[in-house]
DNA sequence: CACTGTCGTTTAGTGAACTAAATCTATCGA
DNA sequence: TCGATAGATTTAGTTCACTAAACGACAGTG
């Protein structure tokens, strides 16, 4: 199957590699201490946990590991929000939609941007 | 905190709170019986679990239960929708709307709701 | 008054995500 | 060559959601 959930923290390793592309746990476990404190054995581990559920591989390049994302982000991105979709509303995309446009911390720029969005869409 | 973050079958247990407002643990297990087989004490112990976190509360009617919610459900879908922004979309609402309007599951009639939505609020 | 079903409670076990120390291993600089 | 260093691997422990059997209390029925 293609569900590939993942937890807080295995996201932001993820996401740390579609940037990168590729990346050493070292760089991972770098990059995200700059946002918050994370051991870097902690990341390790998740590294082997995202390889068990195939959602990275890596090569060795010498003695170090060279990582890089199997699951694709766009690819994640969307089951993530069919998923919220699904379980918070009901399956009603819509709903979702009016929820973000009532979001008073959504700021006006996206809501102009949104707009933009639809619009186009609406041409076709 | 207003955090409440919700496992799939708790999520499942409010929303038959939030759309009845007021039941039993028994008639929460027959509600979701329909869709998928849950066992009765299982939604018991997650009805302890869900009164602990201040999701739900009870009274007692004779000797049996009534459940009701204390979290709203506008409440929870607010945060649960800025969760994602936030996790998934880095903050950026705009790209989660990209991912909705392009993911082709949303049906047409959704797109038109969301096009008045849209129009609504604009006007404003 | 015993029986049976329904309550809520107790207890227990699994799996996943997370955390991180401890350990083994190989390389590089002194 | 030897020790510090930086990899990876092993081991271990916590928390949370979930699952559900087992248990004790009690009310209504025959």
């Amino acid at each position: 199957m293609t569900a590939t959930p993942l937890g807080r923290v295995q996201l932001l390793i993820m996401q740390v590699l579609w940037d990168k592309q590729r990346a050493t746990a070292r760089e991972i476990t770098d990059t995200i201490s700059k946002r918050e404190a994370i051991a870097h054995s902690t990341v390790q581990t998740l590294l082997r946990g995202l390889e068990e559920k195939s959602a990275v591989a890596h090569e060795a390049e010498g003695r170090t590991f060279i990582f890089f994302p199997l699951v694709e982000e766009q690819e994640f991105k969307e089951t993530a929000t069919r998923d919220l979709v699904e379980r918070v509303f009901g399956g009603n995309a819509a709903t979702l939609m009016a929820h973000l446009l009532n979001d008073k911390k959504v700021s006006r720029k996206e809501l102009d941007e949104i707009r933009k969005m639809i619009n186009k869409r609406g041409k076709k």
